[in-house]
DNA sequence: ATTTTGCACTCAATACAGGACAGTGCTAAG
DNA sequence: CTTAGCACTGTCCTGTATTGAGTGCAAAAT
C-alpha cells in the first residue's frame, strides 16, 4: 500500500502540511506557493520551513513544480494519499440526501430510472456522471413473444431478468399467421424459460440437430427463428450499456481548456470503449474505487479522475456507476454523493420485486 | 425574394466578384481583402476596383469588415444570396454515392438503420449530422401485447406503423396470469388494432363510460390497463427522436474556438428543445431547407448553418435530416450530400415494406 | 538541531514600444 | 469607368523591460 510507506516515512506535520497544499489546491486551482501556505494554514510555519517541506514532498513524488517560480501541485501519487489516508469525508447533509432520494424515488420504467440516476450525479457534482448499466452476462429469459409485422418480418420480443426487453426484427421465409406465432412462443416458452440466455443458446443448437430426426415442421421452424433472434441480439444489448450525462460541465474547467484535449476526452465518451472497460475493472474490486489521473492508464483521463462505486440487488452486483472530473476535484464531496447514489439506486431497483 | 432584390440591383461583375469572394473565405476562414481577390478570380480588375465594388456590396449588408484592415467576411444575408441563386453545385462522384449506398443498406433494426445514417452524414461530411425520427402524430396501432411480470407488474407491447415497438412497465392492482392477460389483449387488439393512437386513447374514455353499465370483470380491467398503458407511453415516445453525431467534429472549427460557445452549441444539442423546434420548421417546407448563422432565431446557431431535407417515403414525410456545421462550410458538398442521403433513407425504409 | 531570516536567482506574466503587414478610402490621373 | 498613388488605420509580431511570485541555500537565531 503507497500510503503506508509514505505515511511512516514522513513526519506528521509534513502529512498535515501536505493536506493543507492538496485543500489549497483544489479549492484554487492555482500552484499553491510557500508563502500563501504559511499565512493560512494553522500549522504556524515560515515560509522557509515549509519549503523544506516541501522540497521533502516532492523528492517522495508528492508534488511537483510546473517551473521553477511556480508553487507546488500534488501529483497523481499525491492525490493517491491524500485520498487513501488524509482525507477526512464529509457526510452529506440530510438535505442533501433527501435530495437524492427524491430524484432516485423507485419507478417502473427501468431505463428511466438509470437516465435520471446519471443526470442527477451530474447536476449535484457539476461534473460529469456515468451509469453502466448491468452487463448480461447472467440472464434469465423471462419470457419470449412473436408479433407478426407485414410481409415476412416477425417482431421478436424477449424479456429478460424480470426487467429488460430486448427488441428485434427478423425476416423469416414464409409468412407466419398469429396463430402459428403463439404456438411457437408457447413451445419456446416451455423449453426456455427461467434458463440463462447462454444456455439458451446453446440448446438451440442442441434442439436443432434433434429436429433433423423428427419432422415436426413447425418445431423445426420455430426453433430456426428462436436462433435468428438470439443471435441477433448479440449485437443491439452490447452497445448501449454506459450512459453519460452531464458532459458539458467538464467544458469550463480550466484544466480542460484546451480544445483538442477536450475534443479527445469527448470522443472517448462517444467510444465508450475505453470508459466501459474502467468501469469493469471498478466492477471486481467491490467497493468504491477511484482512479486518480494516469492511473487509470488512459491519457484522455491524464487529469481526470473517476469516482466509482458498484450497486447491487440483494447482494448481487449489478453494474456500477459514478462521476468523472478533474483530478483536482472536492473529493470529500463527491466520494459520499457517488457512494450514496449506488445504495439508492440498488434500493430503487429492489423495490420492484 | 432577397435574391430576386439583390441580383437585380447588383451588375454581373459584382456578383461574380462576391462569388469569388465567397468561395475564397470558405476555403481559407481568413477575411479577404482586394489584393488575394485581384490575383486569382479570373476578372482582371486591380485592388482598388475591387475596393469600390466590395464598398457597394457591404452597402447592400453582404459582406462586412471585422475592423478597418481586415478584408471582408460575408454576412448572413451574404451566404443567402450565394446560396439562392450564386452557387453551383457539384454532382457527388458516383464512388461517393456508392459510399452512401453501402451504409444505408436497408436494416431490419429500425432504429439502427436512422443511427447509422446520422453517423455517416457526419463523418462524410466531417460536421455533426442530425437526424430527426418521425413525429408519432399518423400512428396506427398495429399490435398490443402484455406480458407478466413479477409482483403485479405487467409489460405492455405496443407496435406502431408496422415498424415502432414501444414497452412500457406497469403496476396493476392485481395479479394477472398469462391466460387473463391473453384474454385481454385479444379483446383489445379486436377493438383497436388499425386505429391511429389518437383516436384509441379518445375511445378508450367512450368505453370506460359503457363499461360502468355492463359488470364484465375482466373487459372492465382490460380497458383500464389500456388506458394505463396510452397515458404512460406519451412521456416515452417524445422524449429520443433526435439522433445527433459527430458533434465533436464542431470541436476544432476556428469559428467556435472559444469554450464558452462551444458548451453552449452542446448543451443546445443535449436539451435537444431548440433543434428540434427548428427541424419542425423544415418538415413543413417541402424539399431542402438552409438555416444560415442568425436566420435560425437561435443565438447559439450564431455561426452556425443547419442544412436539412425532409426523408419520405411513399409521398408521406416522415421526418428530416441534415448537417450542422460551421456558416463557413462548403454548401456545394453538403448541399448534395444530405440531398441524396434522404432520398437514400427513404428507399432504405421503403423497402422493408 | 531545528527554524527563521536574508539574499541571489529563476521563470512566467504583463506591459509597452516599434515595425511590418494587410487592407482601406479617397483623390487625381489615365 | 478604371487605375495608380498615398495617407491612414488596425492587427499582429517581436523584442525589451518590469514586476511578482516563488525557489534554494547559507548564515543567523532560537
Amino acid at each position: 500500500m503507497v500510503s503506508a510507506t509514505e505515511s511512516s516515512q514522513l513526519s506528521e506535520r509534513s502529512l498535515s502540511l501536505f493536506k493543507a497544499l492538496v485543500e489549497h489546491f483544489i479549492n484554487d486551482g492555482a500552484p499553491v506557493g510557500s508563502r500563501t501556505l504559511s499565512k493560512d494554514s494553522k500549522l504556524n510555519l515560515s515560509p522557509a520551513s515549509i519549503r523544506n517541506v516541501m522540497a521533502d514532498l516532492e523528492d517522495f513524488g508528492l508534488l511537483h513544480s510546473p517551473h521553477t517560480s511556480a508553487g507546488r501541485v500534488p501529483t497523481a501519487k499525491g492525490y493517491r494519499l491524500f485520498v487513501d489516508s488524509l482525507l477526512r469525508v464529509n457526510d452529506l447533509k440530510s438535505a442533501e440526501v433527501e435530495k437524492i432520494a427524491r430524484e432516485m424515488s423507485p419507478e417502473n420504467d427501468y431505463s428511466s430510472l438509470i437516465q435520471r440516476t446519471s443526470s442527477m450525479l451530474s447536476n449535484i457534482t457539476q461534473l460529469a456522471g456515468v451509469v453502466m448499466l448491468p452487463r448480461t452476462s447472467q440472464s434469465k429469459l423471462q419470457h419470449i413473444e412473436f408479433v407478426s409485422l407485414s410481409s415476412n418480418r416477425v417482431l421478436v420480443i424477449l424479456v429478460v431478468n424480470d426487467r429488460e426487453v430486448q427488441n428485434s426484427i427478423i425476416n423469416t421465409d414464409k409468412n407466419y399467421s398469429t396463430p402459428e406465432l403463439q404456438q411457437i412462443s408457447n413451445y419456446l416458452n416451455d423449453i426456455f424459460v427461467g434458463k440463462d440466455l447462454k444456455v439458451v443458446r446453446a440448446s438451440i443448437l442442441e434442439e436443432l440437430e434433434k429436429m433433423k430426426e423428427e419432422v415436426n415442421q413447425s418445431m423445426q421452424s420455430a426453433i430456426e427463428m428462436a436462433q435468428t433472434a438470439f443471435t441477433n441480439n448479440d449485437n443491439n444489448s452490447q452497445s448501449d450499456d454506459l450512459l453519460f450525462s452531464g458532459q458539458t460541465n467538464l467544458m469550463d474547467l480550466a484544466e480542460l481548456s484546451d480544445v483538442e484535449k477536450l475534443k479527445q476526452l469527448f470522443e472517448t465518451f462517444n467510444q465508450k470503449r475505453d470508459i466501459l472497460h474502467l468501469l469493469e475493472q471498478a466492477i471486481n474490486a467491490d467497493g468504491m474505487q477511484i482512479f486518480i489521473g494516469e492511473e487509470s492508464g488512459y491519457d484522455v483521463l491524464d487529469n481526470c479522475s473517476v469516482v466509482t462505486s458498484p450497486y447491487e440487488v440483494d447482494g448481487e452486483i449489478l453494474g456500477v456507476l459514478g462521476v468523472i472530473g478533474p483530478t483536482r476535484m472536492h473529493y470529500e464531496r463527491v466520494i459520499p454523493i457517488v457512494d450514496i447514489t449506488a445504495k439508492m439506486l440498488g434500493i430503487a431497483l429492489n423495490s420492484k420485486n
